[in-house]
DNA sequence: CGAATTCCATAGCGATCGTTGTAAAATTTC
DNA sequence: GAAATTTTACAACGATCGCTATGGAATTCG
């Protein structure tokens, strides 16, 4: 017994608009987005903008949950996909290089660069982003610790060394691509990270 | 025949009252840091700081460019007193590992982190800060250009990709330091990213 | 001393910030 | 068609932004 919904409909597509604001905060960051760029990119007033998406953290927030889940799904996906732990971090470099520099889309990764400058008001915001890159970074840490239980890594791995490692060129490469590196440059940097690899035991 | 400064002398000491400008700019960045803030953690009143500092952006760029002089001094320096290349950058690594952490300052630095968000109005602050890591990119190539000139690395290097590499390793660790990483494990980062460089010639 | 000079704090400028009150427009229900 | 409901655009709210006009306080020169 669905009834259709009452009163005036929405005169756009909430899901796709979701697409401005997103791009705006890739390349601005959550302070220098105003809520008036908002919705000049959006083509609604501000009003519209605030019954659909509630203030601008909340939009922020929802913006920085669907990133994870498409423009920023690489990474857990090339790590997940591959046969082996370290063809798997070898592939989620391999990744962030050519999604880093895609034309398509703003460079470098949201979640790194989104909230880094922040007022006292805004600290909550670019505290949010921080917890996920340290989620990030234990990930990385339970891939290693299963790779070296599996006999894939040496015995006294220090994975929580490694993972701040493979964090840390990530991320530098976020940076690189923001300040201009090419694809072809970010794969070198993602070919040369993996040296740090533990040679297989033959 | 120089005569004593007329008219009434002013209260502070405008080389010391950099200080505060440069820990708050460093923590908060170009955006997150308002003139309100400044003059509060100075001591002194707006005219004061603009009668001595001229307006926001000018001194922001002297905050930046007295903090190459200063706290970012430790990456030339290490470079430039190593008796080999390779033990240079790897001093700059190690160095920039205890620098980033430093509790008696902000994490990280200064010139990557100040001005990654932006609005429109502040996008040639964000602009300055892009053309000094860019300078020293080309800075770490001509080093390593020197080096393999000299024969410390192999004819093949790809001088270019291998500064990108250390540029990207050294912005990782400035943005692994914010998240909460420690001297320790930046260190570890620091020695892993180090296993890149070509094995001297015997 | 008085005059000139320089810095100080108060207070407020216009612009923009994020956000919302109001009322008209557009739709479904009855 | 009338009532109910939801979205719309216009306009404006208080707060804060970077910045400055004004006039008094503190110093040196003559």
């Amino acid at each position: 017994m669905t009834t259709t919904k009452r009163g005036r409909p929405r005169s756009f597509d909430r899901d796709a608009a979701l697409l401005q604001p997103t791009l705006l905060f890739w390349q601005h960051g959550y302070e220098g987005t105003s809520v008036s760029d908002l919705t000049a990119a959006m083509g609604i007033s501000p009003p519209s903008l605030y019954a659909a998406f509630g203030d601008k953290r909340t939009l922020f927030v929802e913006v920085v949950d669907r990133y994870g889940d498409t423009f920023g799904a690489f990474m857990n996906k090339a790590l997940d996909d591959a046969s082996d732990t370290r063809t798997g971090f070898a592939g989620m470099l391999e990744a962030a290089a050519v999604s880093y520099t895609d034309p398509h889309h703003p460079a470098g990764c949201l979640v790194i660069t989104a909230a880094t400058n922040y007022s006292t008001q805004t600290a909550d915001i670019k505290e949010d982003l921080r917890e996920r890159r340290v989620a990030n970074v234990r990930s990385f840490e339970g891939r290693l610790n299963t790779a070296r239980a599996g006999g894939a890594l040496p015995e006294g791995t220090d994975t929580r060394a490694l993972a701040v490692y493979f964090a840390a060129v990530v991320q530098g490469m976020s940076q690189q691509a923001r300040d201009g590196a090419t694809t072809a440059e970010l794969q070198q940097v993602a070919e040369f990270a993996m040296a740090i690899w533990p040679e297989p035991a033959p």
